[in-house]
DNA sequence: ACGCAATACCTAGAACTACATGGTATAGAG
DNA sequence: CTCTATACCATGTAGTTCTAGGTATTGCGT
């Protein structure tokens, strides 16, 4: 399948601050999981996710600490903020707006339901 | 709401082919079907438009030709091709894969039926 | 003991893109 | 005759993206 380029920007920042809502985690796992998730249609490298932390980080989105016990590697681990949160909400009603959009020129098998 | 620009140019392809998909048009009244679609989600400006609809047209998604008849203004009226029309479907597909995988960390609320 | 693969993180800069701005021109309303 | 709406387009810069490369640790196979 491979999705496009400009769709998985789009993806990004939601599917992150989602994975971190779900539970704290650090750069190589979250990869993993978004490959998982989204059974390899999307295709991240470590190149391109670091930088959004990054940017995630210093927009207060989610906050950062090197792995406390040093117990096996060094790992920065994340964890989403209460800033996040609400971006999280505000980026999902975007997207539910964007398929509500979509949806009606593209008939009904797309849908939104709820929200 | 105001979508974000990440969001608008995942859109921007898919939204274009499908307006052009419904009936042939030209840029101006696209960008006026845009806002009334998206309830002034979306907010473009022909500056962002017309560029679109050249690279559209260059990929072959599109064909143009000066409205024949000079009765009033001269346009430049846009038709979708069968590529395109093959295009559109594929957009689709990797909308629907993604608001599957966004969809999983969501919940229920953001659903696809269908496809 | 050694090498290789996997884990884990990060950055520089080339390559690309978006979009604000400004430009042209016609039609119709007041 | 002026103003707004219609209609199209190009350019330069300001920004972003991602490729390519870099460092270091752990564990497995032999």
């Amino acid at each position: 399948m491979n999705i496009d380029k400009d769709l998985v920007a789009a993806m990004a920042t939601p599917l992150v601050l989602a994975i971190l809502a779900e539970d704290t985690s650090y750069g190589y796992a979250i990869l993993k999981r978004v490959r998982e998730l989204s059974a390899g249609d999307v295709e991240w490298t470590d190149g391109m996710l670091y930088p959004l932390l990054h940017r995630l980080e210093r927009l207060g989105y989610i906050r950062a600490e090197w792995s406390a016990s040093p117990e096996g590697r060094r790992r920065r681990n994340y964890e989403i903020t209460q800033v996040g949160v609400e971006q999280l909400a505000v980026q999902r009603k975007q997207w539910v707006a964007a398929t509500r959009t979509l949806g009606g020129l593209w008939g009904s098998s797309l849908s939104v339901a709820g929200a």
